[in-house]
DNA sequence: CGCGCGATTGAGTAATTTCAAATCTAGTGG
DNA sequence: CCACTAGATTTGAAATTACTCAATCGCGCG
C-alpha cells in the first residue's frame, strides 16, 4: 500500500490522515501468470493499479484475431475502461503475462473518493489527461507513421518492455501481423 | 454564455454565484471560415470549446499530408491537447470548416478553476472521461476494423457530420486515402 | 530428448496507395 | 442567367505494401 501513497504524491500530497482514508477504497489481489482479470461478457468491476507483473488489454474481433489496447506495468493502469465507466459487459479482455499484484478499485469508490476528497478527483484528473495525451499521440501514430516508424516510437517510447514482451503481440499493439514485423527489423536494421 | 452554463451542468448543476465566478475564464471568439485558431510552432495557448461553426484538428505528416485528430462541432471541445497540456509549441492545426464561435479557457484557467471549485474539476474529470472512452473506441477501430467497417461506424456515430464535411477529411480521419474511400461506398453500396 | 511456443522465411494473394485524368459541383463575376 | 474556376469526387491502371498460409528454425522447460 506504501507504493499508492507514493504513486497519488506525485500528483498530489496528502497527510496521514487522507491516505488511511482513501486506502479502504483498494484492494489487494495477486495474480499468477496468463490469469484473467476481465473477459468478454465479464462485469467491469474493477480498475486495477498494476503494483507489479505485466499485463495486456486486448480486444478479440470476430476473426478471433487480438488487437491490443494496451500494455501495462508497475503504476499504470488497467481495465475496460469502455465498460467500466458504463458499467456495461466488457468487451476487452484482460491478461497476466507475468505474475503480480494489483489493487483493484471500483467504480463507485472511484467516484466516492472524488466527491469526498477534492485531491483525489484531482488526482483522478491529472491521471486522465496524461492518459488522455497518451491515446491521442497513439491515435496520431497509427494514422501518420507506417508500421516501421511505429516500431520505432514503440522502441523508443517502452524499451523495457520491448524486452518482456514476445514480439507478437507488439506486432498486435502496432496494428500489423507478426511477419511483416518480423521483417521490419530484420531487413532495416 | 448561456449555452456554457447548459453545458456545465449537463454533468453537474451550478448556482448563479458559481457560474458568475466561471464566467470570467472564458472569452468569446468568432471565427471565420479557413481561419487558423492554431498552427503548428504556436504555442497552444487556448482549448476551445464550440458554440457554433465545425473545425478540424489535423496533424502534417513530412510528406505533407493531413492527418485529421478529431472533428468538432458545438460542444465539443478541442485544441493541441499534447501541447496544451504541456504547455509546448503546438504540432497540430485547428482550423475552421464552418464559421461560428468559440470560447477560449487558458490551462491556467483551467487549472484554477479546478482548483477553486471542486464542482469544476469534477466536470473536468469527467468530460476527459468520457474524451478517454471516445479515444480508446477509436484506436480499437483503427486497430481491427478495416476501412469500409470504420467507415460505416464513422457514419453511424456521426451522421450530422457526414453531411456536413468534404469526404476526403473522413478518408484522412478513417485513414485511407480518398480515392480508397470513394471506391468503398460507391462499390458497396 | 522432445514438446510447445515464438520467431523467421518464402511464395502467392489481396488490399491499398499512387499517379493521372476525367467528371462533377458550388460559388463568383460578368 | 451563364460561363468560368477551384475544389472535390470519381475512375482507371500500375505499383507497392502488407497479409495469409505454410514450412522451418530456435530455444527454454519439463
Amino acid at each position: 500500500m506504501e507504493k499508492l501513497r507514493k504513486h497519488i504524491e506525485e500528483i498530489i500530497p496528502i497527510t496521514d490522515e487522507e491516505f488511511e482514508s482513501i486506502k479502504p477504497f483498494f484492494t489487494i489481489r495477486r495474480v499468477l501468470k496468463n490469469q484473467y482479470l476481465i473477459q468478454q461478457g465479464d462485469d467491469a468491476r474493477y480498475e486495477y493499479i498494476i503494483m507489479s507483473g505485466i499485463f495486456r488489454v486486448f480486444y478479440l474481433d470476430e476473426d478471433g484475431k487480438e488487437h491490443i489496447v494496451q500494455f501495462a506495468t508497475e503504476n499504470w493502469w488497467m481495465s475496460d475502461y469502455i465498460a467500466y465507466f458504463n458499467q456495461k459487459q466488457a468487451n476487452l479482455y484482460v491478461v497476466c503475462m507475468e505474475p503480480g499484484e494489483v489493487l483493484c478499485l471500483t467504480l463507485e469508490g472511484r467516484e466516492e473518493l472524488s466527491a469526498v476528497l477534492h485531491k483525489m478527483e484531482h488526482f483522478f484528473r491529472i491521471k486522465l489527461t496524461k492518459g488522455f495525451i497518451a491515446l491521442q499521440q497513439r491515435i496520431i501514430s497509427l494514422l501518420s507513421s507506417n508500421p516501421q516508424q511505429r516500431y520505432k516510437e514503440f522502441a523508443d517510447l517502452y524499451p523495457s518492455l520491448m524486452q518482456k514482451i514476445p514480439k507478437k503481440y507488439i506486432a498486435e499493439y502496432l496494428g500489423v501481423s507478426r511477419e511483416t514485423l518480423s521483417r521490419l527489423y530484420s531487413s532495416n536494421k
